[in-house]
Formats: structure tokens, C-alpha cells, sequence
DNA sequence: GCCTGTGAAGCTATTCACAGCT
DNA sequence: AGCTGTGAATAGCTTCACAGGC
């Protein structure tokens, strides 16, 4: 409806920006100092150019000899991505694939920590997995507003997503990313990242063949 | 570099239509029988306008007066999405993210089937997760090929990945879902879906903020 | 030379808006 | 009246291409 959307800003920027910061990381532990748009853009899969565009957004200049300073870049990407106090973030529904989200973040040095786990199992609360402490799903408010939470993983059965979308946005949570084939709706100001694993699988599917078409057309 | 897009294929359209197959099998089950543009569009996210533009790709038209009949329109979905004979699939790497995604696979009915599992370490062949047999990953080359797979999910840690993909790849496989924060280089005739984990926290986490800032700017 | 930063162009995707139908 | 199908318009994203600097 209103195009609210700051002229540079765009989600896949953003995306991006997440993205680079990854692979800057780890070149940072390897030991390299500079590096170039270009091999950016090699490890990513983009272009040069869009490197650089992206680098406009976050407001840091390289130089023509050296590139990028890795350190520097990292900096204004963190400072742009990040805000000043560390965010942190829940997930809700400890099952087979929370349970993998749960090591998998808990893995990652993000700048964002996942601190708690909700289940509506009372069995599996109070205890301590990928580093998280598991509580049942009764604490939810309390825990959220205890530590400040925010941003929330949706990790719970098709048909309990929407209720609790809903329970989190009450709760001031406005950022979620939802593993649930629901569509959620929740009012504008809140941003949900869809991850559907079903739709993922059929891209794959019809590309690996509808590519192969093309191949063979191109007479 | 060459634009081989069929004009009216793209990307998103194809991901729309696996979320509206979806949706309708939903509905056949519960009982309807028609339904219009606009009630799709309110359950997916979209407008009316895109959903009627996605169903011309498919070449189905409905009626002014019901909308579409759902079991046609589903039959013409799949028509377009998969293939005549049904196509089979793989995953590479049982650990907890390989296992939560053989659940949940096995769980839904695609019609996409994940007959094969595979993992470097030999102590996870021979078992069966999900309904779903495992192997160690020497067999890859031979299972493939008598199963005739051609869609691949990669659940590997990220130096792994790489080398992996471009094995599947010259064994035939040529549509992967890549859950490895790396980004895959593989020949332009493979479709590669990324699915990134970090990145989806990241962009929650700065979208959680940043439309709450507009909100409060919007004097 | 080979880089960055960026206006301008080009492309893709979405929405508008209306004809046509019942 | 209210829907679908669709040309035309708009919005959004990416790439081109070149000035400017060392």
C-alpha cells in the first residue's frame, strides 16, 4: 500500500549485507586485509557492481588500490545491520527441527543470540540445549519481556503458527522467521522472513528439469 | 550472462505456484470446490492480480462466475510443476538439520519423494530415518543412478559442500537446495536454491527494527 | 592499467484498470 | 454486480558505462 521503503533499502540488500559480512568474517580469520568488489562478487554469485552498490548503502568508501579494507567494511556493515545493544532472539517449538535450528545458531558467532526455547511440552522444559534453556510455553510473555526479545524463530505445526504469531506481536516481538507453511498475518510493522521448505524442494525440482530443456533447445 | 528466461517463467512465479497447490489440496480436503483470485490472494500474501497472472503461466482459465474449480486448477498446477513420471530425491548429510528435514519431508506429501539418504559416516547407513534409507556416502554415485535422482538437498557443513555439489553434478544431479552457508559454483545448467539461515535471522533482525523507525518517523 | 562510486539505462516483476462475460 | 484475462503503466532491481583517482 505505501511505499514506505527508504529508496536504497531493500530487502535483498539487506540479504546481501548479511551475506557479505559471513564471508568477510571468515577472510578477516584467514588473514587477508584488502579485497576487491570483484572478488566479492565471485564468492557470492553477484557482480561487481552490485557489490559496490550495496557498499553505497552501508556508507563506506574503498580505495582504487586496495579495494576494501575487511576490518573497516566489517564495521560499517556491523554498525548498519546491528543495533548498538545486542539483539537477541527466541525460538518456539522445540521438535525435530527446532532442535536443529537450536545447534545450528547456537554454532554460529552471530551478532544475534538465540537465548531461549519455548515449548508447549512441558517435558522438554528446563532443559539446556545448543547452549539454550528451554522453557514451556506458558512463560513465553514473561521470558520475552524479561529479556527483551524481539526477534522470534517459528519453528511449531502449521495449525498453531498463526495464534502465536499473533501472542508475539502482542508481546512486541517484530521480526520472525517462520518455518510454518502458513502464510502469517500480522499487522504491517512487523516483518516475517517465510522459509517453506516444500516450495524450496519444487523450485529445485522444476529447474533441474526445465534447465536441462533449455539446454537442449538451444539448438 | 545469456538471458535464457522464457519470457513469462520466472523464478517467483514458479515458488508461488508450489504455495497455491499447496493451499488448494487444503481446501479440496476440506470440502470447497471453487475459489476466487482475491481469497487466494488473502491467504498467500499477495493480489488478486498476481495470483490471475501466475494462473495464465499455467494456462488454466477460470470462470467469472465460480473462479477457478480447485480440482482442475490443481490438476493444472501439477501438470505444470512436475514432471510426467515422478521425480525422486535425495539428502546428503544426516545430521540434526538432515535428520529434522528427512521428518519433515517424509511427513508431507510432495510430489516429490526423498527415497535416499546419505552420510560420510558409516554408522548412520543401513537405518532408516523418516522412511528413508541410509547409506554411507560411498554409495552415492551408484544409488543415484539406479534411483534415477535428480534433486539433491545438501545438509553438509560448508567446506563440504562445494566439492559435494560439483560430484552431484557430474553425476547428473542438476536441481540442489543448499543449506551450506557457501555459496555453490556449479555450471549454468544446474538450478541451485539457497537456503540461509543466518541470513533469514539477520534480515528479521534488522526488519524487526527498521519498520518500527518508519513507524515513528511517519510524523 | 585497474580500481571505486554513481548517473543513466535496461530489465524484471507487480499492479492498475478496463474490456468482456455471465 | 462482480468476476476473469490482459495490455499498459509503474515500481523495483540490476547492470552498464564512464568519470575520477592513483
Amino acid at each position: 500500500m505505501e511505499p514506505v521503503h527508504d529508496s536504497l533499502l531493500s530487502h535483498k540488500t539487506v540479504g546481501r549485507l548479511s551475506l557479505y559480512r559471513r564471508l568477510l568474517q571468515e577472510m578477516l580469520a584467514d588473514g587477508q586485509t584488502y579485497i576487491f568488489s570483484r572478488q566479492i562478487a565471485a564468492m557470492t554469485g553477484g557482480t561487481g557492481a552490485q557489490v559496490r552498490r550495496d557498499m553505497m548503502v552501508v556508507g563506506y568508501t574503498g580505495s582504487p588500490i586496495h579495494g576494501y579494507t575487511i576490518r573497516d567494511l566489517l564495521t560499517k556493515i556491523g554498525e548498519f545491520l546491528d543495533t548498538g545493544s545486542a539483539q537477541k532472539a527466541a525460538l518456539v517449538g522445540i521438535g525435530n527441527l527446532g532442535r536443529a535450528l537450536l545447534s545450528y545458531f547456537s554454532s554460529r558467532n552471530s551478532s544475534l543470540a538465540v537465548v531461549a526455547a519455548f515449548d508447549v511440552d512441558p517435558s522438554k522444559a528446563n532443559r539446556v540445549i545448543g547452549g539454550c534453556r528451554c522453557y514451556p510455553a506458558e512463560m513465553l510473555a514473561e521470558v520475552l519481556e524479561s529479556e527483551g526479545i524481539e526477534v522470534v524463530i517459528l519453528a511449531v505445526p502449521a495449525q498453531e503458527a498463526q495464534p502465536l504469531a499473533e501472542l508475539l506481536y502482542a508481546h512486541g516481538v517484530r521480526g520472525m522467521v517462520n518455518f510454518a507453511p502458513v502464510h502469517l498475518r500480522i499487522p504491517e510493522d512487523a516483518f516475517v522472513e517465510q522459509i517453506d521448505l516444500t516450495m524450496a524442494l519444487d523450485k529445485a525440482a522444476f529447474f533441474a528439469r526445465s534447465k536441462g530443456e533449455h539446454k537442449e533447445m538451444k539448438s
